[in-house]
DNA sequence: GAGCACTGC
């Protein structure tokens, strides 16, 4: 046994000469090579944990340190690791396999490794990858994995995320990834060649990249029979995605179990429905504050403005409670958790409970109020109490007049055992639902509809046609979204040209799909350059891409208006937004500045980095950085070349009140008191539509009705249009300019109105 | 005369 030479090692046989060791006469296999007699993909748990426990790393031959022997007696305490024998033998003989992991189980961490073992990714030149949500989590499992494995991050363990690629071409094996990176991948090798396995995390959380990525692979696994795919998710999802992934309707993907790591949790209701869950919330916070031992509280809330009123009056009430019996409560502080928070003031949440006042008085406690940031983002130790209201802010899409908003709602069942969970981390906790468990099991659903029922999905069916899906109806959805939705898409792209009018992809939208954009962002950018104003629109397209950059604290919001005024071009918001990305640069990205102008920071440093990939994409796609001197005719073009965009978000004005219909949907709204017109100007171009106490336009410049017909003539095309005021003011403009063309006799090509303009 | 649930490319 121990004689065999290594050209008879299957293992071995991948690799060149150089790397398979000593010849074969000096080498004992057994000993020289820690994955001596691994036949991939037939590999078996104890294989892999005699390889584990070796001297030498399996995977880079190099001494493993003495960190990596103590992360090993850690890891193998993991529930999962009690598991790797199934594991691997459910690995071998299926190609699809669904898992279940509770949290603590140890699967993010531990499944890409076994995989590892079993795939021999680096044998065959390919790799491993773990997509999760978010960024932050790829960032730190992949750090954690490459101690786990005592290699250096970004060689034989990496991560890939936006702005981020940690990996080494031809040496990286097991890379975590965000899901929309592996989407954008897929754009470009719809096969996804490199990968052996995929092992999708979270799908649970039905992020719109997971959704689409799961109806991707559940073909590509028909295509490819060497791929290999596990998603992981939560326990009530399981069964779902086991039936979506069986290989046929009635057989199952096999399920893969295995339990968490975490403390009981006792759930509270109340007797009644609370008619003021944020006034209940904050009695229940006092009540738990007075009754109930030792342990930090974490309330959900639903937003910004709620959780600021809502820590401002537990502090008030815990100080009343205070005076009145110094000797029986201890002090309370509470910390604000929302994703518009500064970090700084975010990484209050891990700072310690205050103290008892005296050594033998009430212990101190820390209440947390937070949106759903707290839900799946961030874990904070040391909660034991959960309150939970029930409601969250949930996106809601409506594809009859094409908006977004956002609703305050009802949460899922799943989504209030995820809140309860959070109790249960580093001991036994109490969760208390702020409504009644009538309610919770009759009214609430069991799960929050996926994001791909609830968004706008323009962009994600470009990246559809792109990947070469030809009838995004069919197309097998986990859950399929709306035909309405769908047909919106569709229309857009098509009125942007991305798609002709059979919905093939245009050589215009192949480019578009590439730009990290909304589609109405990257026509815009990629026309601009026949307006002379890539370079501005550049600038523009990115600061229109990252949160808003304006602050605008409660007690100084003169001072933050009068800042903002400095800044303002009167002709519209997104050449303000040029101005204020021109002068932070003018001012040498300085700190200093944006705070005395109140400009976000972080969201001007956002703006850089997503303006220079912009800027990457737009040269490797030859789209031409160019700018005009005149400063006036350069802010004209540069709202022409708005129009190029969004023709489809313009609003006319009706009547001296200041009130706009939108174009054909005919929606009244008005102007966003953000907004920095000086004027009301009768046609307006807008970015976003706002519905809250009552429906806004936010982000408006002022176009001309001749640009539209000029520059978006299809979708100005009058027979088009309901009748009313909108289309009787646009029949003038048509009117005149005909009877002009007749009075000039010539074309109205762009150029030759330029050229005559510019005799004027 | 007002907001920004949370992510991701």
């Amino acid at each position: 046994m121990s004689g065999s030479a290594p050209r008879d090692n299957p293992y071995l046989a991948h690799l060149p000469a150089s790397q398979r060791g000593a010849g074969p006469s000096t080498l004992n296999g057994a000993n020289r090579e820690p994955l001596y007699g691994f036949l991939p993909r037939k590999v078996k748990g104890e294989q892999v944990r005699t390889a584990m426990e070796q001297d030498i790393n399996p995977f880079t031959k190099q001494p493993l340190s003495a960190q990596y022997k103590r992360i090993l007696e850690v890891r193998k305490k993991l529930p999962v690791y009690a598991k790797m024998d199934e594991f691997f033998q459910m690995f071998s003989e299926n190609q699809i396999i669904v898992m279940v992991g509770e949290t603590g189980s140890g699967k993010t961490t531990q499944i890409p490794q076994f995989v590892a073992y079993s795939d021999l990714p680096h044998t065959k030149g390919k790799l491993v990858a773990c997509t999760q949500p978010r960024r932050v989590a790829a960032m730190s499992v992949a750090k954690r994995v490459a101690d786990e494995m005592d290699v250096q991050l970004g060689r034989h363990v990496g991560y890939s995320i936006r702005f981020e690629d940690m990996t080494e071409p031809g040496t990286t094996f097991l890379k975590y990834m965000t899901d929309g990176m592996l989407l954008r991948e897929a754009m470009n090798d719809p096969d996804l060649q490199r990968y052996s396995t995929i092992i999708l995390d979270e799908a649970h959380e039905r992020t719109l990249a997971t959704d689409i990525l799961m109806g991707l692979l559940k073909t590509l696994a028909k295509r490819r029979k060497d791929l290999k795919i596990i998603v992981m998710s939560a326990t009530l999802d399981a069964l779902k995605f086991q039936k979506y992934f069986g290989l046929t309707s009635d057989a199952a993907a096999p399920l893969f179990k295995v339990p968490g790591r975490t403390h009981p949790v006792e759930v509270f209701y109340t007797q009644e429905p609370e008619p003021d869950y944020v006034e209940a919330a904050i009695r229940t916070v006092l009540m738990i504050h007075r009754a109930e031992e030792q342990g930090d509280i974490l309330l959900f809330l639903t937003g910004e403005e709620e959780i600021e009123d809502a820590c401002r009056k537990i502090k008030l009430e815990a100080d009343d409670l205070v005076n009145q019996d110094p000797d029986a409560v201890g002090p309370l502080v509470c910390v604000p958790l929302y994703s518009s928070l500064p970090p700084q003031q975010q990484q209050r949440i891990f700072d310690p409970a205050p103290s008892a006042r005296t050594p033998e008085g009430a212990p101190g406690r820390k209440v947390i109020v937070s949106t759903n940031i707290a839900e799946t983002s961030l874990t904070i130790d040391g909660i034991v109490y959960v309150v939970d209201p029930g409601f969250s802010k949930q996106k809601v899409y409506n594809p009859r007049i094409r908006v977004e908003s956002l609703l305050v709602s009802p949460i899922s069942k799943a989504s209030a055992q995820q809140r309860a969970g959070r109790a249960g981390r580093t001991r036994p906790g109490k969760c208390f639902r702020l409504y009644t468990e009538k309610d919770f099991m009759s009214e609430l659903e069991e799960q929050t509809h996926p994001e791909i029922l609830r968004s706008n999905l323009s962009n994600t069916v470009l990246e559809l046609v792109k990947l070469g899906i030809k009838d995004l109806v069919r197309f097998d959805y986990v859950d399929a979204p709306a035909p309405e939705t769908l047909m919106r898409a569709l229309e857009l792209l098509n009125y942007l040209a991305a798609l002709d009018d059979d919905g093939n992809l245009t050589a215009l939208g192949g480019i578009m799909a590439e730009f990290p954009l909304d589609p109405q962002l990257a026509k815009m950018l990629i026309v601009s350059p026949e307006f002379k104003c890539s370079n501005e629109m550049l600038t523009i397209t990115a600061m229109m891409s990252v949160p808003n950059v304006w602050i605008r604290p409660n007690n100084q919001r003169r001072e933050a208006d009068a800042a903002k005024a400095l800044l303002t071009v009167p002709d519209g918001d997104h050449l303000t937004l040029l101005n204020v990305y021109n002068q932070y640069v003018q001012n040498r990205h300085d700190k200093n500045w944006t705070w005395q102008h109140y400009l976000s920071q972080r969201a001007l440093m956002q703006a850089d980095n997503v303006r220079a990939q912009l800027q990457r994409t737009m040269e490797k796609f030859d789209v031409d950085l160019v700018s005009l001197s005149d400063e006036r005719k350069l802010y004209v073009n540069i709202r022409q070349a708005l129009v190029c965009g969004f023709f489809m978000q313009v609003a006319h004005k009706e009547g001296e009140k200041g009130n706009y219909l939108t174009v054909k949907d005919n929606q009244v709204v008005a102007l966003h008191p953000s907004c920095g017109l000086d004027n009301q100007p009768e046609w307006v171009i807008f970015n976003e539509f706002v519905l809250t106490t009552r429906p806004y336009i936010r982000t408006v410049s002022d176009v001309k009705a001749e640009w539209l017909i000029e520059y978006a003539g299809n979708y100005f095309d009058l027979s088009t249009f309901p009748d009313g005021e909108t289309k009787r003011a646009l029949q003038r403009v048509i009117n005149k300019k005909a009877g002009k063309r007749l009075d000039a006799g010539n074309g109205d090509t762009r150029e030759a109105k330029k050229r005559k303009k510019d005799r004027k």
